[in-house]
DNA sequence: ATGAAAGCGCTAACAG
DNA sequence: CTGTTAGCGCTTTCAT
């Protein structure tokens, strides 16, 4: 008995069960076979040791790493919390491990010095956020073959990479056809995302396919930016309101925005949705809980993270993919459009 | 899946540079003195063959695996983000990885099949969010000397695990006399986080001490449950409402509490801060958005994250480290209190 | 300063 | 069904 200091290793368990290591191993991870007496004897060897074999020795050996790497832009935002709760789920469903990434700065920074690479040989496959990346650092990863998918953003033309995307302008465009149609709105803003935010692009498209369908005109000036945050959204319509832009809703491009856009609203003594109705993106946790209650797009995104695992799976595992996942969107009206409160959840009393 | 090519091992690195295989491990990991023409001739060699160690048969031959596991009850609110920021910014300054395991289910279920586990061999250390796992999990992990630190919550007794705790009875006192001195508020509510968790726990201390310190009764009737989230917030002051129990505060516990306070009394047309005044705790993104801004208290979350890398660093090198990290808070005042509008923010025009 | 060689702990043929 | 054995790719003595 080896009992010098060092925690088990097979070795221990084969030899406590009177079995071969190999045999340890199949119980391990049922490959072959063993007869069950045989195997009780091993699992119990197993638990009375505490064994727990080592990852590392397995993925070199196996070849496999059985870990999924995620890239993030940066960890911020509540939107992310709905995203890592899908993929973490997803993944440890089928068995993965999740390697986590944020990439502080947007990696234009090369960093050749990286002592580790979260790409091949370290996992599995790689589930990249918009942004993340550079394009020549993806095409490459492809290149070799190294299962990836992207998330929010259409892959380079000539790379086949399994994207996953949100109907951004069905969506936005049922939202401002509402806030026409409904309620009466001609001079509606808009607030645009981070530049180069393809979700952003398509929201703006909405906007605007919904204006021409009921002929009325784009006005520049009703474009602004909000940066899918609050601060940066406040502070644009401050300024629309400084300058009397006349203006009688504002979609703002998602919920982050548009919690500024009440706030600042709010400051100014405007009131919403009386004399400027405000509606968002993404209905994001607080969005029912704003005041007043956020009339919104309901964007899946736990479900888009769920979907990226599947896709990223089918890849690692050699099957087909579906080459663009398009996860639909849904209109969620409240109050900030104009809309009467609707009936209460079930459960509440007052 | 895989290319039909052998992806370069360190073994070709050192054929084409023409040295060792143990002369290409010195530079990569700067371990010995290497002469440095020949380290620019390895370097060479690893760019040209992109080149990339497999981390497996690193950790598998040092024993070190330079990964850090996180152990989550649930990924969730926006109060993850900030932790998660904190966490994986200071883990990867000090060189580790980052790996994500989130218990769905507090992990009452033993799961001993879980093929693979964070602790032991597989991680260097953990960080253990507050009730994702059993106590009997955490003193065997401690009893076989492995490194992990505590967050939210203090260490069972006859455990010396570091352990990284909010100031929250400092905080909450603070604030709760602010609504009692400057406010003169009498009937002030509170309510409690999810059972068990200890910042709920020192909050309500804090409550307590402040109502003592000021001479006020403690009415039970003002003690109602949030559950640090929006929802049951809501419905605990609807029912207080419907109940016409008598309150001109509400401490809600957390700010995700506050946010469903906030919208209960807006919804029954009670106005805050003129008929309640509303206090909440953390200081999340969206609190100084909501309507009225929120007072509340800064619980610096991102340092959290960061100290508790930093003190498991500690541990996992064998050097000294803090036993209790106590992170202080600090009021915010904005009006939800009833207090006047803070000067704008430099920048805003309005 | 560099090379040779012995493992690290496990999986996966290949026999039997 | 089970044992033997050859690596997986790298770090690390130990020589030189």
């Amino acid at each position: 008995m080896s009992t010098t200091h060092r925690s088990p290793t097979i070795a221990d368990v084969a030899q406590r069960a009177g079995v071969s290591i190999a045999t340890v191993s199949r119980v391990l991870n049922g490959t072959t076979p063993v007869v069950p007496e045989t195997a009780d004897r091993i699992r119990g060897a197993i638990e009375e040791l505490h064994y727990v074999p080592r990852t590392a020795a397995r993925v070199l050996a196996s070849r496999r790493t059985d870990t999924i790497g995620l890239l993030l832009p940066e960890i911020g935002e509540a939107f992310f919390a709905a995203l890592l709760r899908g993929i973490e789920a997803e993944a440890r469903a089928a068995g993965f491990d999740l390697l986590i990434h944020a990439t502080t700065h947007v990696l234009h920074a090369s960093v050749p010095a990286a002592r580790r690479t979260l790409a091949e040989h370290n996992t599995d496959g790689l589930v990249v956020f918009t942004q993340s990346i550079r394009e020549e650092e993806l095409i490459r990863l492809h290149q070799i073959n190294f299962p990836v998918v992207l998330l929010f953003e259409t892959p380079p033309r000539s790379v086949d990479i399994p994207a996953i995307l949100l109907e951004n302008r069905t969506g936005a465009q049922r939202l401002v056809e509402h806030l026409i149609d409904v309620h009466g709105c001609r001079r509606i803003g808009f607030l645009q995302g981070p530049k180069g935010n393809e979700d952003s692009e398509g929201r703006q498209a909405g906007y605007k396919r919904a204006l021409k369908a009921r002929g009325i005109a784009a006005d520049p000036e009703l474009i602004g930016y909000g940066g899918f945050n609050e601060e940066e959204a406040s502070a644009t319509i401050q300024e629309w309101l400084a300058r009397s832009i006349p203006f009688d809703a504002v979609f703002a491009g998602d919920d982050d925005a548009a919690t500024g856009v009440l706030a600042a609203l709010h400051r100014a003594g405007v009131r919403v949705p009386q004399d400027v109705r405000v509606v968002g993106f993404d209905d994001s946790a607080v969005s029912r809980f704003l005041s007043p209650p956020l009339t919104t797009v309901r964007a899946p995104i736990e479900a888009v993270g769920r979907e990226a695992i599947r896709q990223l799976v089918r890849v690692i595992r050699g099957e087909p993919a579906e080459p663009l996942s398009l996860m639909p969107t849904e209109l969620v009206i409240r109050e900030s459009c104009g809309c009467q409160p609707q009936p209460a959840a079930p459960g509440s009393k007052a």
